[in-house]
DNA sequence: AAATGATCCTGAGAGC
DNA sequence: TGCTCTCAGGATCATT
């Protein structure tokens, strides 16, 4: 499951592959992703220069003169780039060739998405999906005041407002778990019930958890392939609560929990982490 | 307004 | 072995 650091770990992989370089075709094999990929795209695209290739939140953004292809892996997508020849696999569903490049998306649950921003709309940032996101957990914009005051007053479970990408983006549902662990904070704890103190380790511990997995090279849980096609690091070898149920806690060594938030699986160790 | 629930989809794993 | 069933998960949209 792709989460912030596996999206950037694939910007950082076929970026260097694309920017600068002409698009000779964008080819659509299956457009029936969460939304259906714009079928003038390969016509927009022919020719066109990839100027930038940059991330928010989990969106790559593909910069041209006209516009942006914003690129969602969803839950089980992945960009791959493949040499010359290289048959398609199952589950592809687009491909960028560039020259001496060919870049695949694959996606079997086809959860992710492949959409155009045009300039003339207006500014990337202000995009639906993309203007009502928390702030970059690896930006300067990041501080304890961030958790402060995007707590304040919410009654909401923790786990889910750090889910929700309204305050900070990038920490998906095996970071979560990971990060309040780190925390010492209960995942059931309202958001606005935590001290400064909670939030400032809170603050730290995300930065940690996700720098951690971004030097991993990305976690994963089985289906994740890096922009060279490699099998990401499984990060949830070293995870500690994370898929963990019934395990001892590596702190305390009492069982780890799983509940449900939000439809969403949670692992927490109910002793090392308050409310 | 804020919070929760349904939903898209496929593959893996469990259970029979 | 092979069938059926459940579950996982990101993020939007609908509903409470």
């Amino acid at each position: 499951m792709p989460e912030l650091p596996e999206v950037e770990t694939t910007r950082r992989g076929i970026a260097p592959l694309i920017v600068g370089q002409p698009i000779e075709d964008f080819i659509i094999y299956h457009p029936q992703l969460r939304w259906p990929v714009c079928q003038s795209l390969p016509t927009r695209l022919q020719n066109q220069t990839v100027q930038s290739c940059k991330r928010r939140g989990k969106y790559l953004l593909v910069g041209f003169d006209k516009g942006y292809q914003m690129i969602h892996l969803g839950m089980s997508g992945s960009l791959r780039h493949v040499s010359a020849g290289q048959p398609l696999e199952k589950h592809d569903h687009a491909e960028w060739r560039l020259p001496g490049v060919r870049i695949v998306y694959n996606d079997p649950r086809r959860f992710g998405a492949i959409l155009w921003h045009d300039k003339a709309d207006g500014p990337i940032e202000q995009h639906p999906l993309l203007s009502r996101l928390g702030v970059e957990p690896f930006s300067d914009e990041f501080t304890v005041q961030t958790l402060i005051k995007g707590f304040k007053n919410r009654r909401q479970a923790v786990k889910n407002t750090l889910l929700s990408g309204q305050i900070v983006v990038g920490v998906g549902n095996i970071y979560a778990s990971e990060a309040l662990f780190k925390a010492g904070i209960n995942p059931q704890a309202p958001a606005g019930s935590l001290s400064a103190y909670r939030l400032t380790r809170l603050h730290q511990a995300i930065v940690d958890t996700l720098q951690a997995a971004l030097e991993a090279g990305g976690s994963t849980i089985r289906d994740y392939l890096n922009a060279t096609g490699e099998a990401g690091a499984y990060f949830e070898l070293h995870a500690q609560v994370y898929d963990r149920e019934g395990q001892p806690c590596p702190r305390c060594q009492r069982p780890i929990k799983r509940i449900v938030q939000a439809q969403r699986a949670t692992y927490f160790c109910s002793h090392c982490q308050r409310h």
